[in-house]
DNA sequence: ACAGGTATCCGAAACGTTTCGGATAATTGG
DNA sequence: CCAATTATCCGAAACGTTTCGGATACCTGT
């Protein structure tokens, strides 16, 4: 409760001057420098945060934007493995992070712009949006500094982004089986609205060409991104395809789905199927047989966003996209290929 | 950056009707009202939040001091379920979350007291804390609405809590383990300054008094909570007391610590050794053997935190205390106790 | 027709900061 | 010793709300 005047009462100086002491300006003698400190910290004041915002119009606050944030995205820890990354790099510059409350039926009545004109965030992060979000289009309208996670959009100076080289990743994934032998390779996508997806796929289909294996459109099946999606997508994909041996997911989660039609079908992991997923969610290294996957960096991801667009914020000039390496792992669930016995 | 100003010239009135207006006051006429309605939408108008806040002294914001919000509590997905049930209900409330970074070097320069007075938040939600956490001690002093998960305190009209019932879970996973016939039945617990570890352990005893099977000091190991830690404590546990044929853990990332240590000495989950856990995370369901294990509610556990401090913000009259069940739940982890061949 | 009531509106203060534009005193250069 | 500079400080406005204490006009009942 003790405010600003309180202390410039106390040091005997004004108002003025305590706001400029305590702000490091350089027109104040060190000594009243000296004396206003030691009566703020014997007093225990500390700014009010909302008027220090109303007039500077800047709140040293993030809005976390984070579609994904609902009760079925627990399963993989992505979301909140890149929540700690984002606090971590924020605590350290010394911002705070807000989370927005963004329902479906929210989002229709509040726009993005009010959302962060109302909060005074001074950017936003946003994460596991479609890219058919309606907020993903007015973002580009807004000005608002504004880092994307896994979107790649470079249309504007104030809008960054970070995201793993999943073409690589998908790439890694697939060369690791078709040198185990497979040749029939199928995959199990994500949905069409998700930039990963794409270029998920396109690593597949790269990796493909590059051994001469021609891609097949009935070998690749969308399953949504969800545990029960990829068990249905395996479903579909092993009895309309028998001749595959292998399945690159581009989930982890939709690759634990897949692992519980394989075993439903009667069908052994690897022996006969090899399954390589997608994230190394922590599930994958304790599901039997343990999933070989890529990596991706979420803790990193997280805090290389909350670093660029502080650095944004803050004028720094720096690169403001972002592409992590993706590192195959490698465990029990890739064996190889059976050999025919036709 | 349209402000009330803006409406109310627009709309003709003064800006206390606009204010009145659109807050829902009675004393403005209902045409005037929908005029300015009209205005304000199709202005795009929306309040300040930082204006308001300075005057109103209610910033309809909740923070968030989750000390567990580190790297290695991303195995464990009880952080993240619980986040997501309290943003759920903050949102139906219209209430928003904010982060409040605490490093422990930041703790010493700051008090709570500064960091929510400062943020101008509402109430608090504490959680991961030790009983130990300076912060604590502070918050019990400070005016400031809270509520605890997992630290059950009463002494204050402005605190609450919600928790686990620890003991009831703790006896049925005890007693699930003494009707397959063990009698030699260790335990390996956090550590003592946690609430639900004193809880877990006296849940242990009661289930073992009731059957009238002594409690043994050597039974029960500290593990810290972590999976080294259960590791590294199953392994005392089973090379000082041979006899033992089951564990209790009271968590399941030291279960899954326990498994790795069983594993390393040579014995089968459950043959030899029956392991039972405790929250329920995900990794429990997919690791070999499925693990046994206590469910908590985590998602409801956060939904009713955040409920709980809204109601006692807006001064509804609600029960501040609140105790969740435990559910049993048996995997495959546990099994009948192995014939004595002595 | 008048006192009192009601419905509707408004002006101005207040919240706690930051910052602009000076003001004062001390110092410097010639 | 004077003018110009520098170091140090301060008053007041501004930020965008909410709310207190009226003010005005219109009814109501007698």
């Amino acid at each position: 409760m003790t405010t600003i005047k309180d202390v410039a009462r106390q040091a005997g100086v004004s108002v003025t001057t305590v706001s400029r002491a305590l702000n490091g300006h350089d027109d104040v003698n060190p000594e009243t420098r000296r004396r206003i400190q030691e009566v703020a910290d014997q007093l225990g004041y500390s700014p009010n945060i909302a008027a220090r915002t109303l007039v500077s119009k800047r709140s040293r606050t993030l809005g976390l934007l984070l579609s994904a944030l609902t009760r079925n995205s627990v399963k993989d820890n992505i979301v909140f493995e890149m929540l700690c990354g984002m606090n971590d790099r924020a605590a350290e510059l010394e911002y705070d992070l807000v989370l927005f409350n963004t329902t479906p039926q929210k989002q229709r009545q509040k726009s993005y712009k009010a959302l962060c004109k109302e909060r005074g965030v001074d950017g936003v992060i946003m994460m596991g949006m479609r890219l058919d979000d309606p907020y993903l289009e007015e973002m580009l309208h807004a000005s608002i500094p504004c880092v994307l996670i896994d979107i790649p959009i470079e249309r504007k100076k104030n809008i960054g982004y970070v995201m793993t080289d999943n073409v690589q990743g998908a790439m890694e994934a697939v060369t690791h089986l078709i040198e185990r032998g497979h040749r029939h390779i199928g995959m199990i996508n994500g949905h069409a609205q998700a930039a990963v997806s794409i270029q998920r796929l396109d690593g597949y289909r790269q990796a493909l060409g590059r051994h001469g294996i021609p891609f097949a459109d009935r070998y690749v099946e969308d399953g949504g991104f969800s545990e029960d999606g990829g068990k249905d997508a395996a479903y579909r994909l092993l009895t309309s395809c028998p001749e595959l041996t292998a399945i690159f997911c581009a989930s982890d989660l939709m690759a634990l789905g897949a692992l519980q039609a394989i075993r439903a079908l009667g069908k052994r992991v690897p022996e006969d199927i090899s399954i390589i997923g997608f994230d190394n969610i922590v599930a994958a290294q304790y599901c039997t047989p343990a999933l070989t996957t890529v990596n991706q960096d979420k803790y990193q991801m997280g805090y290389i966003a909350a670093a660029t667009l502080i650095d944004m914020l803050e004028g720094r000039q720096v690169p403001r996209y972002r592409k992590m390496p993706a590192e195959l792992i490698v465990r029990a669930s890739t064996g190889p290929a059976p050999v025919r016995q036709n």
